[in-house]
DNA sequence: AGGGTTAAACGAATGTTTTTCGTTTAAGTT
DNA sequence: AACTTAAACGAAAAACATTCGTTTAACCCT
């Protein structure tokens, strides 16, 4: 076939099937990525430059569901609050595709918007640039720690003869998976605020 | 060659060397491995069933540095900041050996130690069993999350033109990379831990 | 001591996967 | 109308993971 009258592909499109195949799958290959569109693993070349940049491009298709809260000048922790959640929802809505991402530097418009943001919350909230930086990073970090969590089957941790009985009795008292996830990052975010707040201003 | 008198290969030789290979490029093929250890690759799969064995062999030996503080009466707190700063030592000494892990689930004894010994400090600090799980979780995510962060190489932020200033002033402001990953972890686990020491036990 | 089984190397071969290249022809541009 | 660019294709190259059959040393057992 020669070239068709209306393209078949795109990078949206592209992006859209490599995630549903990562999706159901937890990976993809590029011939099974062509077969899903109808198309020829060659093809994909006249619109990525390889497999790389369609992790890229499915980082970008994630995140841009991400709806960042407008400047507020009230409540820092509120605001960082929701552009944690709003981050940690996008990541969570594609859990296998999170292992994908981190071998891959960040170069996504859309997930510099959240550092963007982040940087303004806390800048309002008195902490210096030195610090601005790490607090972010601090942030960054269990966000991502979080969603890799959710990424992970339940049976990642399976206590076995020569567990500690604290540590079998925890397991045995959790709660179901299918909340557990998002239930435990908005803990774990709540405790990073509260103690975020105690730290002293440079 | 049949076979050798003395062997060429062990378990241990085999993830060392591919060690060496991810942390010198990232990442590691069965040609290069064996490449480096003079050796066939098929000769390779007398010793392990295939490349996942060898990444789990990888995480064995990161891992196998973990010194765990042995259980203290005292200061919880301080207990779990050894744990969490001997687990987080033991994975950023191989950067970028984590997004090579975070696609397996764990099964290492050395690894499952930690959360044995989390679970014990958590107990001891009036944790109720179905609280445990959680933070240890929130613990477990921050310690991955800023361990991948330090596997980022510097460029992982890269304002441009339209990011925030008050994102780039803090992009400015920052630690040279060198120290910046441990730095900011430590005080992000004196955030959490402080922010621990709030909540009330149930 | 000898005979049989196992272990550990190899090379060759198989089946994928990623990527490149040349060809074809439609669309857009001057 | 002519030329350039764009987007499909199939063929084929390059690299990878894995399997298999062969060789021979080491180990075990009467």
């Amino acid at each position: 076939m020669a070239r068709p009258s209306k393209p078949k592909l795109n990078t949206d499109i592209i992006a859209k099937a490599a995630l549903a195949l990562v999706d159901k799958h937890g990976e993809f290959t590029l011939p099974q990525l062509a077969k899903a569109l109808s198309v020829s693993a060659s093809s994909l070349y006249n619109h990525v430059q390889g497999k790389d940049e369609i992790v890229e491009l499915m980082r970008g298709h994630a995140m841009s569901a991400i709806k960042l809260p407008e400047a507020q000048d009230g409540d820092w922790q509120q605001t960082v609050r929701d552009i944690a959640t709003a981050y940690w929802d996008s990541y969570s809505k594609h859990p296998r595709l999170i292992p994908l991402l981190t071998s891959h530097t960040v170069r996504d418009r859309t997930t510099l918007r959240v550092y963007d943001a982040l940087a303004e919350a806390f800048a309002q909230a008195g902490f210096a640039p030195e610090q601005r930086l790490q607090v972010i990073t601090i942030v960054d970090s269990f966000v991502l720690g979080s969603a890799l969590d959710a990424a992970a089957p339940e049976q990642v941790w399976e206590a076995d003869d020569t567990s500690s009985p604290q540590f079998k009795e925890a397991l045995e008292a959790g709660l179901p998976l299918a909340q557990r996830a998002e239930v435990t990052f908005l803990m774990g975010l709540d405790v990073i605020l509260n103690g975020l707040s105690a730290v002293p201003r440079a």
